[in-house]
DNA sequence: ATAGCTGCAAAGTCTTTGCATGTGT
DNA sequence: ACACATGCAAAGACTTTGCAGCTAT
């Protein structure tokens, strides 16, 4: 964790970028979760240790270190954001919302295209497993965060 | 082309849902292109020919066949609609935006969780080979539509 | 000192919705 | 007839931005 941090720091620092209190604990909170939360869900986080901190700057450091190659982003409405780029996939479910990591590597063609320093940026979309198993045309309980 | 409308209108039909004049030609405007149009280019499109359909109008047939299963959507800011439901996925390019079909299945062990009805709903994010071979921070030219 | 950041709030962008009016079946 | 659709415009949800005041370096 340590080490993480350090490293998230030190990239931040040598692209000349300042070590704000804000984007520090930003950067914490996203690598310290599995889960792939929301912009929203991070501005939570981060605000029980800084309270004053605002949304707009929530988002602002989250899009630079997309920006950076620190962090992956999710797209939609409710962007999600990762910090583990280890190369993985995301599945995400068009019905519950939910997001499952996918570990294993994707299939040439495309594999091809994804590899290298933004391989973490990608996603799948379809139907979780609990969804599709269900009837009911609604979707169950969206899972937090 | 008529066998593909005549089989998306009785799948309409036999939902007990109407086959109004805008919603045949969005339908038809959806299945005559190979390209992933946004709403609005749809919207375009089927202004002319018929000049006074709303893109609220075109929103909600979208979002409807949808739910039908009779198209599929790749989500995110400007989502994109797709009416070819023959198993592939999509991959977007997270720079320029644009989107680029692929073919082939995926790996085990997300195929199984993609195959079936709801398989063509899928999506891959990155950075496409142009923009990767880019130096540019800036977007290349967006593609259309 | 000073380029970069931040909080705040206002402005955008894309999408959905309410309501009165139209229209397939 | 009458339930379903539509056009219009207003409302929403999420995200970005302008600006004046801070703050790492």
């Amino acid at each position: 964790m340590r080490t993480i941090l350090k490293n998230g720091e030190s990239a931040l620092r040598a692209r000349g970028l300042r070590l704000t209190g804000p984007r520090k604990v930003i950067l914490e909170v996203l690598r310290g979760t599995e889960s792939h939360p929301t912009a929203e869900w991070v501005h939570r986080m981060v605000r029980r240790r800084l309270s004053r901190v605002s949304l707009g700057t929530v988002y602002r450091n989250l899009r630079l270190l997309v920006a950076e190659g620190l962090a992956a982003e999710i797209p939609g409405p409710h962007a999600r954001f990762d910090a583990n780029l280890a190369a993985h996939h995301h599945f995400t479910c068009l019905r519950c919302g939910c997001i499952l990591d996918v570990d294993g590597p994707l299939a040439e063609p495309h594999a091809a295209a994804l590899r290298g320093r933004v391989a973490a940026r990608t996603g799948l979309f379809g139907r979780c497993p609990r969804c599709r198993s269900s009837r009911s045309r609604r979707a169950p309980a969206r899972r937090a965060p």
